[in-house]
DNA sequence: CTTGACCTTAAACCTCACTTCAAGGTTAGG
DNA sequence: CCTAACCTTGAAGTGAGGTTTAAGGTCAAG
């Protein structure tokens, strides 16, 4: 298997197998005479390992520390549910936060369907308020 | 106000205000003779209005939008409630994604809290599975 | 032998919203 | 006068997770 090979079964471009080669998420690959990378089985599956824990919220240094525990060894499923405990919680806090910012675009929303002053617009209004009372933080990125 | 004073009031470090002033979100202030930017009440309440719109997660780009659009205008409103939709529909989107994430998390998390062969952890086992589901690409070859 | 699809590398670039740095100038207090 | 705390600028750095580019080498088909 050459790395085309690989990248297209995993789904991924041929860069980010590399790129993942040089973060150390999959082992440098042999090469032919030629300096192509080739890929056994194992790697594939190490792939498909990555793209499954990404697709769970993971991130790539949370899959390395898991990649590196996968030994079979009773300590590190308990390790590995730590992460994944941390991680249900940060989903959580995330739900949280998402559900009152829905809550109140929607009102915004609505409000600007109901019949108003038609140069009076009410999110204009809302957002330009001196201060609204709850400590809002925003989804992604915190203010310093 | 010097800009240490409005960035207290507003709540963020005076290196934001620099770079929003740079990034066109705020007039470019005028300056005391030594070079200071002096501040009035109107450039503190377009700083309150970008917090604002940023805990709801808007975009800087989507705040310049609004700002421009500032004209009591009617057409102004119809444009902001667009955004507006626009943004509740990413946040929709966005919880259903993160509630099947925690459902699956957590089932996982849950597997780990059954027993199990202690050498056999079920989260390491259904990350490492080949696919849930797979359309098989087909065996030509392709860009990748 | 030529074409085109594939492969190699290092290094630069991308997004987003800032933050930090370097190298200075100004001002208020004591 | 001195010092600390402010202020100025442009440029570069941060983090995450890659993507793109440049400049080439390899291989199978026609």
């Amino acid at each position: 298997m050459k790395i085309g090979d690989i990248a297209t079964a995993a789904g991924v471009p041929t860069a980010t197998v590399r790129f993942y080669e040089r973060r150390g998420l999959i082992p440098r690959a042999p090469r032919t005479p030629a300096g192509y990378r080739k890929y056994g089985g194992d790697t594939a599956r190490r792939l498909q390992f990555i793209k499954h824990a990404k697709e769970l919220g993971f991130s790539l240094d949370d899959i390395q520390t898991m990649l590196e525990l996968r030994t079979d060894d009773p300590a590190a499923c308990r390790a590995v549910e730590a992460l994944a405990q941390a991680k249900v919680q940060a989903v959580r806090e995330h739900l949280r936060e998402l559900r009152r910012l829905e809550r109140i675009l929607s009102r915004l929303v609505q409000k600007c369907e109901e019949p108003h002053a038609p140069a009076a617009c009410p999110i204009l209004e809302v957002l330009g308020k001196p201060a609204t009372r709850q400590p809002a933080p925003a989804p992604g990125r915190r203010l310093a």
